[in-house]
DNA sequence: TGCAAAGTTATAACAATTACAATTTATATC
DNA sequence: GATATAAATTGTAATTGTTATAACTTTGCA
């Protein structure tokens, strides 16, 4: 699992084609998301970018977050109830797995066929398909 | 789809034999969960049981609910972002559809091999898939 | 009948998110 | 390049779903 590197050049070309405009901050939270596997939250982005931008706001990071999801350059993982993350959307369609043990998210394969039993009729415009369980990891340490 | 009924004295026996306390008000709220197809929230049920049981407690449909769905009576659907839904858990495992349109959210088949994509040593002990879209009855709507 | 445990209730607290208004920054026009 | 205008950011306050707390009530059992 090699990590692309996205440029801040990139990220606002990618934001200007989208029609968001690439802010400082909005290049930041986006950054943030797409450099991580861990599926952050606001508050995730928050704490780790306050250091750097101790003027940004919570608000700023819930604005950003919103527009690019909106403009599709972010999508949100609904797995952690009361808690949204974020994810980048450029990737394959993929599922989610969350650690009961360490609250960590992470990626996994899409089931084939996924939509194999939807009911005639209704038009489906997103799938979701979250998992949750032991990681390796926690099973480990809860082994030994 | 014809609606079994479920007695208060099944329901109460069920509660025994998964050891909650088979109370009026916890009876009340299984059966409303039971005997409907919208998949209700908490303020639903409190909603729909309140002209009935004036007394009844919000914080009692919550904490009602987080029993029943411990003693693995009720199952949690959360597809609908900040508000939880439940369902009954007697079903076979099926996965769920929430129309975009009405809100309604509609039972839908799981998809066969829905966790064949799995990573190895990830141990699953929960799958939900979730589908957004537009349901029959609002594509119709749409287009006339 | 009385006691202890459990359940219900009302109120208050909480946490994640959004609304609002003021300030700051960026874009477009002259 | 200066200025008007639009958009973004910020801090604060409000909102919403849910949970904690403590008093009261009911239930089960000796």
């Amino acid at each position: 699992m090699q990590s692309i590197t996205y440029t801040e050049s990139r990220l606002a070309e990618m934001m200007h084609s989208a029609g968001v405009r690439p802010t400082l901050q909005r290049i930041a939270i986006m950054s943030c998301v797409y450099h991580s596997t861990k599926h952050p939250s606001a508050d995730d982005i928050y704490t780790e970018l306050s250091p750097e931008y101790p003027s940004l706001s919570l608000t700023t990071v819930y604005n950003s977050l919103r527009a690019l999801t909106a403009a599709g350059l972010l999508r949100t993982v609904d797995i952690d109830s009361g808690n949204m993350h974020y994810d980048m959307a450029l990737q394959t369609p993929h599922s989610h797995f969350m650690c009961r043990g360490c609250g960590r998210i992470f990626d996994m394969e899409m089931p084939s066929d996924v939509c194999g039993g939807a009911t005639p009729g209704f038009v489906i415009d997103c799938v979701d398909v979250y998992y949750k369980g032991i990681c390796p990891q926690c099973a480990n340490i809860q082994n030994n």
